[in-house]
DNA sequence: TCCTAACTTGGACTTTGTCCAAGTCAACAC
DNA sequence: GTGTTGACTTGGACAAAGTCCAAGTTAGGA
C-alpha cells in the first residue's frame, strides 16, 4: 500500500486526506468495486469526502495506470486495482461477480494482419462469461 | 432484411411499422450504432416514433438474438446487427470506430479449468484496441 | 509562517436508460 | 368489411452514473 502512496508522491501526486483513502480502499479489498461502492467506503473512513473527488480520484489512478477500469456491462464501471499483473475477467451472467483469471497464450497473436485494418493494434482484453458456482441452475 | 422481418414474424412479433423501422435502420448499415443514433435515424422515416419504442425494440432483438449489445467503455451500449457469424470488436482508442474482426482460434480453450473456479464458462469475448490510420499521429 | 497552485466541495447539469398509465392498432374471427 | 382484444406505442416522469464549475480549503515549498 505504501508503495502505491510513494509512487505517486514520486510522481507528483498532492497527498491529501481524500486521496490516500481512495488508495487505501482500492488497495484493502482486492475486488471489483464500482466508483459509488468506493464512495460508500471511503465516506466510512471519511465522512465528508465528496462523491466528485473520488471521480476525480478513481479518474487520475486510471490515468497513472494504477488501476484498470472495467466496463462490464454498460452499468457502472468497475476499478480494478490489480494493474501489475496482466490479466482477463471472468464474470457471472447471474449475479455479476468478478474474477481476475490468466489464460494461456496471447490474443494479440491470434489478430492475423489481414483483420487489422491498418489499425496500430496494442491491446486485447478477454472476457469470459458463465454462470459462478452459486447461480448455476 | 425481409429474411429478418420474416424471422420475426414467424416467432410471434407483432409487426408495427415502428418495429419495421428499427429493424430496417440496423440492417440498412452495417455499423455499430447507439440506441440514440438508431433513434435518430429512425425518426427520419418515421417521425413521431418514440425513445421508449427504440429501446423497447432494441432489446427484443437482442433477446430474440438477431442483434447484439457491444459494451464498448462504459458509455452507451452499441448495436450489432451482425449477430449471425461469429466475430469479436476491434476499437480505435482514438476516434471510437468499431470494426468486426474474426481472429484464429477459440479464446474459450485458453482458459484452463483451474482458472475457471468452479464457472461453467459459455462464452468469450475478445475486445481488440489501438489506433485507426486516421488517428495514428 | 506564509503563499499559492492544486485540490475539494456540493450542487446543478448531462447522458443513458427504465417505467408507467393511457391511448392506439395489427391480426384474427366472423 | 367490421369488431374485438391484447399487444404495442407514447410522452413524460424518473433513476443511475458521471461531469462540470465557482467558491472555499489546504499541502508543501519558499
Amino acid at each position: 500500500m505504501s508503495d502505491l502512496l510513494e509512487r505517486l508522491r514520486g510522481r507528483g501526486w498532492r497527498l491529501t486526506s481524500q486521496r490516500r483513502v481512495v488508495a487505501e480502499v482500492l488497495d484493502g479489498e482486492h475486488i471489483h468495486l464500482t466508483a459509488d461502492e468506493v464512495h460508500a467506503r471511503a465516506t466510512a473512513r471519511l465522512p465528508e469526502i465528496s462523491r466528485a473527488t473520488v471521480y476525480n480520484t478513481l479518474g487520475e489512478l486510471v490515468t497513472l495506470g494504477e488501476v484498470l477500469e472495467v466496463a462490464t456491462d454498460g452499468r457502472a464501471k468497475r476499478y480494478d486495482p490489480n494493474a501489475h499483473r496482466a490479466h482477463q475477467h471472468l464474470i457471472c451472467s447471474g449475479c455479476g461477480a468478478i474474477r481476475d483469471v490468466h489464460p494461456h497464450g496471447d490474443p494479440l497473436a491470434d489478430l492475423p494482419a489481414a483483420e487489422r485494418y491498418g489499425f496500430t493494434v496494442t491491446a486485447a482484453q478477454v472476457t469470459y462469461r458463465g454462470l459462478c458456482p452459486d447461480c448455476r441452475p
